[in-house]
DNA sequence: CCACTGCACTAACATAGGTTACGCGAAGCG
DNA sequence: CGCTTCGCGTAACCTATGTTAGTGCAGTGG
């Protein structure tokens, strides 16, 4: 594990980490702060794939495929912990409990990217961000960085209006909503959580229960 | 690879393989014959997720996770490889290589989940299609089930407008503006395109090769 | 041969969400 | 200290897409 690991790395808010398009030859996971990945169209429209939160490794396409599918930026500070891409393979082969918690990384994020398909796809803008709220919510808890129904979320309204497939006028009236409802607000990039069961309910969660993730 | 497979299988259509929610001891690899996965939400809308063609290997998320996050059916008759769930973690271990590719598997799905993704997302319905019809095009050609512009595309008008995220009615009035400018037609279950530029150039198509993949 | 069902297709109308265009406050900066 | 920029919020209007409600045809089964 340490011949893999190269080192630690700081970087402002707003860096780059991993290009669409392009490759890298290294290989990260989340320590502290927040960032996102995301991949824009030919036509200047931005679709946000996933948010990324403390814990999560980025830039797996980077290390398989021939090129990233989609960009990775830093939203807030981060310190990330860096890998070298070239020992990918050595480290697999020599590590199969560690190969075997890489593919389930792997899968785990096909199974949310499934999820925010379906979201994106079948959910009203509503619904969606219902959808959005409670699963950041459960993974802030597990990770430590939510409580009492409050949460710190750095983003800026474009970010969540791009992951939902939906512009920010329009996330301005479904936040209306639910403020005006008294189930959720964000406000000050602090999310506020009043009535869970409403917003699980809304959202259409179906298991309230997070798997419990390897980590690297 | 042997000791892995179990056996061959064939079914017919209609069949379902794999069951959202529930887990399964069999994961398979589809020799011939098209499905699809797809995941049903609560108040009963269905998101297609992915369409299975051959060769593509179906239920890792059972395989690793604790269930599966989608159902997947078979929409022809389909003949499968069958292996064996309580096998997998043998193989991966003596089986560096084979290990890797099962990664690079889910990697690369998480590759087009985020490109379908982005469809759904940003992409207007007259894009999306275009998209899908360009994309399983180019995956046809690679298996040599497509050529000369025509892929045989045996699915109904809801299973497609169910993975575009619209209805069949909206469905259909892209289809006819396809059909009308000359572009491409899908009718009797065949795909025909008829200009290929007009339609990745409408689909917003970055790249115009398929990673290579690896079999299981 | 007739009912029945599933699927493709269309028309008329309804609405969720997009566009454009503002105001307003806070933060950077010369 | 003004000036500009950025992000949040809202209103008025517009359109892509959904909804509801059909038609017609081909297959299938009694």
């Amino acid at each position: 594990m340490s011949r893999f690991k190269v080192g630690e790395m700081q970087v402002d808010a707003g860096t780059p980490l991993l290009m669409q398009g392009s490759n890298s030859p290294q290989l990260y996971t989340a320590l502290e702060g927040m960032g996102l990945r995301s991949k824009v169209l030919p036509n200047g429209r931005r679709q946000v794939v996933n948010l990324v939160l403390p814990g999560d490794f980025v830039g797996l396409q980077a290390a398989l495929m021939s090129e990233m599918g989609h960009s990775v930026e830093a939203t807030t500070d981060m310190t990330l912990c860096v890998f070298n891409r070239s020992e990918m393979w050595n480290f697999i082969r020599e590590n199969p409990k560690r190969a075997y918690s890489l593919t389930w990384i792997a899968a785990n994020e096909e199974s949310f990217l499934g999820d925010a398909l379906a979201t994106v796809g079948q959910r009203t803008a509503l619904q969606s961000l219902a959808w959005a709220f409670a699963k950041l919510y459960q993974k802030g808890e597990a990770l430590g960085l939510a409580a009492g129904g409050r949460m710190k979320l750095p983003y800026v309204q474009q970010d969540l209006a791009d992951a939902l497939g939906i512009t920010t006028v329009h996330l301005n009236r479904v936040l209306k909503e639910l403020r005006d409802r008294q189930i959720a607000s964000w406000q000050d990039k602090v999310l506020n959580i009043s009535d869970w069961h409403e917003l699980t309910d809304m959202a259409m969660l179906e298991s309230d229960h997070l798997p419990t993730r390897p980590l690297m």
